[in-house]
DNA sequence: AAATACAATGATAACGTTATCAAAAATTAG
DNA sequence: CTAATTTTTGATAACGTTATCATTGTATTT
């Protein structure tokens, strides 16, 4: 007799606790402003619901209104250092609007990534915020579905995009280490996309020419791919160990990313190489690691909170714009941090 | 004359198409298994579909199956390096049970908590996964929701909960000092909640009771509380600041987590006090930054990928068994890893 | 070939909400 | 005090899918 599994109150419940017409029940409880009843009734209304328990149905609501009232986010690793303050810039936007984040995690896998755009689609979110999870990834699911890539590459030049300028945060490092008195300088790039190996070896060259200097070759030192910052360490490491026992050292050092740059400070630690004194170490990103290294680790920092904000803004932009607008590209500036890690190259005592 | 907005397609479109009832289509399409179809039909509709270019609209079908397909995990910042890999062990599990992560952010903010709990209730999440902002928290409007708990605290014994065997965790950090010759061991408990304090203070006046030693009073240090990483590391620089200039220094010092032991680490940098050979450190948690210090932390690791897959599990259990059934509390164990910051007690010198 | 069994298909009713329009009630104007 | 006007309410049709049942079609048995 007893009933165990108590079906939720719907607003048929409700009308009929209070003798109205659900319809009424409806206006009252739609949480819509500028409804007209009047008072009398939806204080009814409002008593009938709380004793029957109602709880709205966002389900059925949502099947009505055709929408979603979510919206999705696809990354390649939340615990990829870098994710987790973006993905916060991100929500917090959203929820403001309205809007629920769902979150889709692909492990670098472009499969699984088609598959959660597929699930996009199934799922009718109203836009997506996506990190490619490589620069050859294709959108053509997602034809009707508004969203923004996170990225500042030039591939997804017809896409809205949102990213950092890595170009001139990597030219900021640059000129300030010239700035300092360093003249031989060292490239330590890789990490998760190897695209961006490319134009940052480029730049290198470029700022070598723009100052008259000749660049070192075996100054260019490329990590192995890392699936996980673990991984990505690993292989840092590993090849620092080799490169830090060569004689003709470099003064200084830039790295594409802090995780690099982070096993370079380790590194040059055991083998007891001084930092910043004989060798000046700047990474890229300013993930938290490098504020409690030692030394504490001197790097180009993207904002990632304002990356999110930035993305979320402009998914909810082009959500409510109608198609057919120019691809929209954001390219937020960088930072140095000027830590520990880095200063003055060292005084060239008998050459 | 262009549908600038054309309407995705339904089942009955395609049934149009084909020429079949939407009942054969939905047979088709529905993806069951075990449904009786000519084969024929099967291929015509399956072509049909993807002529006019069919998506499952998931909305619909959830709500006509009265089910959401998706489970809320809510934590206070994912920006917590503790998280992430919590959250990926969830996904993981989760989503091959077909089940899509709706995540909510509440930072430490108990109303926003309680926002989510009826949102979560709105939306007919068919789970949760929380890990309570507070040690009051309340679950009342969950109560025909089945959830799990991020937690170890007694406070929450009447609820499912999967948490770290923290005591035995920080015993065997105890111990093992004790094992290595230090007799002077500090405690700096702090960072997340603040009612953890009082148990560890506790367990470590117990630990040298059963070992005939005194506990000196001023060994015992707290740490405000820290929404972030950032703020949490900040306010123990500060403390560890002053303590290390005491005269009578700890020879190893046990912190309740990891961002609390980097903070000392680098203090005593600065201040020259030698890890391990003046002092040991010791962390909880093996967060990543703890592999990238200097020297690198020991800690005692908490297996936060296990930790998410087993709530997930344990959730998808509770899901399906029916309600009544005793509160299930599952404890992972800790593992000590001796890292760099800690080694055998220094030999006492003029005493 | 007729009777029976079984497989395949079609018609239709939900699911809970919101929106539209018509009807009723209340208010105001003449 | 009625007529016109406005406000408030009620009846009902969607939204797209799945599930139930009845019906048709096809194969099997006697």
């Amino acid at each position: 007799m007893g009933k165990s599994l108590k079906k939720r109150a719907t607003i048929v419940d409700v009308a009929k606790e209070c003798g109205v017409s659900q319809a009424t029940v409806a206006r009252v409880l739609s949480g819509q402003t500028g409804i007209r009843t009047k008072e009398n009734t939806r204080k009814r209304v409002l008593e009938a619901a709380k004793k029957v328990g109602y709880q709205r149905n966002a389900i059925a609501a949502n099947f009505r209104l055709q929408k979603s009232n979510s919206i999705a986010v696809s990354i390649a690793d939340i615990t990829n250092p870098f994710f987790p303050e973006v993905v916060k810039g991100i929500q917090e936007v959203l929820r403001e609007g309205g809007y629920s984040v769902v979150q889709l995690y692909n492990d670098w896998d472009s499969e699984v990534e088609q598959e959660h755009f597929d699930y996009m689609v199934r799922t009718c979110v109203e836009g997506a915020i996506i990190s490619p999870s490589s620069s050859t990834t294709v959108f053509d699911v997602l034809h009707s579905t508004p969203f923004v890539l996170l990225s500042n590459s030039d591939k997804f030049a017809m896409y809205d995009t949102v990213g950092n300028d890595t170009r001139s945060g990597m030219r900021l490092a640059l000129e300030r280490l010239y700035q300092l008195g360093h003249r031989r300088i060292a490239l330590f790039v890789g990490g998760s996309m190897k695209s961006g190996a490319n134009w940052r070896a480029e730049l290198f060259r470029e700022f070598h020419r723009e100052r008259g200097l000749s660049v070192d070759p075996e100054l260019i030192l490329e990590s192995d791919y890392g699936v996980s910052s673990k991984s990505s360490l690993a292989a840092a490491r590993k090849i620092m160990n080799s490169f830090l026992d060569r004689q003709d050292l470099p003064t200084a050092m830039f790295s594409s990313n802090d995780i690099l740059a982070l096993a370079t400070l380790q590194v040059a630690n055991d083998k007891g190489i001084g930092v910043p004194d004989r060798l000046s170490v700047i990474g890229m990103d300013g993930i938290f690691s490098g504020e409690v290294s030692y030394p504490p680790l001197a790097t180009v920092q993207k904002n990632r909170r304002e990356i999110g904000r930035t993305a979320a803004l402009a998914l909810l932009d082009k959500m409510k714009s109608k198609e057919g607008e120019p691809a929209r590209r954001q390219l937020l500036s960088c930072k140095l941090l000027e830590r520990g890690s880095m200063g003055p190259a060292p005084i060239a005592s008998e050459d």
